[in-house]
DNA sequence: GTCTATACAAAGATAGAC
DNA sequence: GTCTATCTTTGTATAGAC
């Protein structure tokens, strides 16, 4: 900790530095992973020296590491807000439309994501079996409760947030794929909405109780 | 080309141990990915040497595209199965299940596929968009044909053969997150049979005509 | 075909001046 | 905080003997 004439001022200066760092480093590990990633692509990509670079953090794998923390919330936010107050079908329907836009406005945050669990999640693992295991957890009661009250048809609450994610993620993991196949992505506002309407009627329909 | 007393014999051995590096790499490349697998891991776990290794493959990608060749017809057959001759849910149930089947017997396989698509598909690129996009097309006129008949909800081809893909998949990419959450993976007999009933059961409720 | 030895390059990290 | 210079490790690939 250094002294300060004007600590707002500079510290404002070092989190814009930290971030531009920060989300240089998400596009490449993104898409070249750890090691495929060199401090060097990073730091110019960031428009600061690899010294520099190392000054902020102090090593690689500490970059990587600050960068997955950051990732997380913005992947989790969409099934935090999942409530019980809510009209089941109209709450996951809403849940697909946010974690659609999630994976057209943060991209680069879901591949990261899967990548690190292709690599069995060694950084994320205490991660998944706590917070997350406690926050799927809460979920599927949400949804057993539901499925309790005839609001959804009887599955598998597990099977069902599985298929959540899947469906959603899909269109930002394999997006080249879904380019090359469709001719289209997320970011063109037409295929968005035709992606967020098949999904929601699919996925309704497939949980929607007869009658209801 | 050598001369051999015995062809077969020694062609078999040398296929052989094709075989074993190949397997070895697509084990390390799905797990750690091009750049994070060095030949002396792989050449380790084939039990060979390195310059050995360097003798039956010239160079680290003469390698890795060896191994995505070597998956690609895994990966695509149980689409090929598809056939317009079968009645439309039991197509689909049968397709989940192969492909189920798949991320089951060969989850490296479908890591390192999705490994390189994350990465925007550098390598298959070409195959995408030439023989996949090809195979794709003629499944969704199939899928199409299907709709018209009044067999099958009107929902978008595409968008469905991208959620039997993502859902399928999803259980061998994110086995690590799957495992997390719910403590199993599909090599659990009993969780497989669980997942291919709901994930049929959710997907065909789903694309059911009303009075099918 | 297989080995030992080695060339060569890339990249992470540190030292020390300013 | 930022820079230049440099150390060190790792890993791909080749040369050449057997």
């Amino acid at each position: 900790m250094t002294t300060m004439k004007n600590p707002t001022r500079r510290s404002q200066a070092v989190a814009a530095k930290q971030q531009a760092i920060l989300t240089a480093a998400l596009a490449l590990f993104s898409q070249f992973g750890l090691h495929g990633t060199s401090l060097e692509k990073v730091a110019e990509r960031a428009e600061v020296s690899k010294t520099n670079l190392l000054y902020y953090f102090p090593s690689k794998e500490a970059l990587y590491v600050a960068v997955l923390k950051n990732i997380l919330d913005v992947w989790l936010a969409p099934l935090r807000a999942l409530q019980s107050d809510q009209q089941p079908l109209d709450a996951i329907r809403h849940y697909i439309r946010l974690k659609l836009e999630v994976s057209r406005d943060h991209p680069n945050a879901s591949r990261l994501f899967c990548l690190e669990m292709l690599q069995g999640a060694p950084l994320l693992k205490a991660e998944l079996e706590g917070d997350l295991k406690q926050l799927v957890d809460d979920k599927t009661a949400i949804i057993s409760h539901w499925i309790q009250e005839g609001k959804l048809a009887p599955v598998d609450p597990y099977h069902l947030i599985f298929m959540l994610w899947a469906t959603t993620q899909h269109y930002a993991d394999f997006a080249t794929q879904v380019q090359a196949v469709s001719g289209s992505t997320l970011s063109d506002d037409v295929f968005f909405s035709q992606t967020v309407e098949n999904v929601q009627r699919m996925i309704i329909e497939g949980i929607r109780t007869r009658g209801s």
